[in-house]
DNA sequence: CGCTAGATTGAGGTCAATCAACGGGTGTGG
DNA sequence: CCACACCCGTTGATTGACCTCAATCTAGCG
């Protein structure tokens, strides 16, 4: 019920893509319905099997979503950033949480009830369909990281990440930062942190480096053989006539 | 247009999970513009990259939802069965489809132009819950698989795969037959066929036997140790006492 | 009966994991 | 200011799981 410092963030809000198109007796009403968290870096905000009766939105910071077995291995199944939900987190049937959640840094998300949501949902046609491109999305890149993980080896998939980060960052740079520890980015790609390393010691080779965080690539064009089609489409490249998805 | 063999196949299609709750106006406008296509076994209903413009409803036989690379190697992603739909294949946003989708038997199945969904999903909140619930379950499932590919061995996968062969079909049996071939099986456990024979074996040395097609198990419980928080929530087992997911 | 596709078995190779040691930052306390 | 511990990342040596290739077996079918 903290609704001032919600309405401090209220232009932060409304942008939202779950948020897109939807009027304000609605918007309010979720709001009003909602609680601001703040969270320390490293704190859970879930834990798979939990009772799922939260939807969460981050503010500010970042969060992993992982999956671990009993012998504590994790696996990480994506970063949520800013301006981000994760509703494959939750289930429509089973109402549980199939996932972990954690910060990586200190966060503030908005925390909506399910119940408020599916209410509201009722009463808005726009927020089922925006829920329901998000969600969409979102297969779309679990199963590119199936792909990933089946069909590619390690230095592939080090290569179609480091294309990613680039194609993100939409600038002219040929070099950047890595986001996270590598030992997080090695874990998002399912392999050990040694392997991580090595792997780097071959991308070398093509005019890829990487020292301490930088990456640098020879030219634009550096990365191109570790595209796929999904990732093309958000390439400013693909209209290049050397492209492969150029069609 | 061929509704008259679409209203013989009425009370198929208006069970279906996507149409639940759906009134017989829009029903009627979807199907009058939908059309019903026959496949033989091993044609291709899409290709990755196609425009996406229909959906499908499978009414008779199955298929594979699978994607490749520039080897030719296949990685199966879902075999989708009677009155399934693979929404998970189209994308909201870019418009094609990321993955191919070809029939494993003689097929019949009900295309469904995407532009004639999005209007009826505007007309009727309940299709777009739906589709959200469709979307979301397999999330889940596409979840689980990441989870078994990252985490899990070989025999843990076959296990995997036995565990929830045996909870669909609910029965009492102890014997049931393998659905499709071993190589399809193992190529969805993302495996060589040579490597899931080898691990067959292993898993006889626990009361797990496969014979030819026919898998039979020692009791109820010799695959539990093979089972997930995600698979036990559809066991029938959960309730005895020694469940590990029992709460 | 022979043909063929699918399944099994064996031998050998490969990629990534594991285990272990080391180096370079960073922070803390004396 | 230095000594020390600690974490992260790197490097080397070895292991192991799964793949590859090839031969053989089996079941189904005309």
């Amino acid at each position: 019920m903290d609704i001032t410092e919600i309405q401090k963030n209220l232009d932060k809000l409304k942008v939202l893509q779950l948020f897109v198109g939807i009027n304000e007796v609605i918007l309010g009403n979720i709001f009003s319905n909602s609680k601001l968290l703040r969270l320390k870096k490293g704190e859970t905000l879930f834990l798979q099997d939990e009772q799922a009766d939260h939807v969460y939105i981050i503010i500010e910071g970042s969060i992993k979503i992982f999956k671990s077995n009993e012998e504590g291995e994790e696996m990480l199944l994506k970063v949520v950033k800013v301006g981000n939900s994760f509703l494959e987190a939750i289930t429509f049937s089973c109402k549980k949480y199939t996932t972990n959640a954690q910060s990586l840094e200190d966060i503030l998300i908005l925390s909506i009830p399910v119940k408020i949501l599916n209410q509201n949902i009722q009463k808005d046609n726009r927020l089922a369909t925006n829920m329901l491109t998000i969600v969409g999305n979102s297969s779309q890149t679990l199963i590119a990281k199936i792909e990933q993980l089946t069909l590619k080896t390690s230095v592939q998939r080090i290569g179609w990440f480091l294309l990613r980060l680039f194609i993100e960052k939409k600038g002219k740079d040929k070099t950047i930062e890595l986001p996270y520890d590598k030992s997080l980015i090695a874990s998002y790609l399912n392999m050990k942190p040694e392997t991580f390393s090595r792997s780097i010691k071959q991308l070398k080779e093509q005019g890829i480096d990487i020292a301490h965080n930088t990456i640098s690539i020879k030219d634009d064009f550096a990365l191109c053989e570790y595209c796929n089609s999904y990732v093309a489409s958000k390439c400013p490249n693909i209209i290049h006539q050397d492209c492969r998805h150029n069609n």
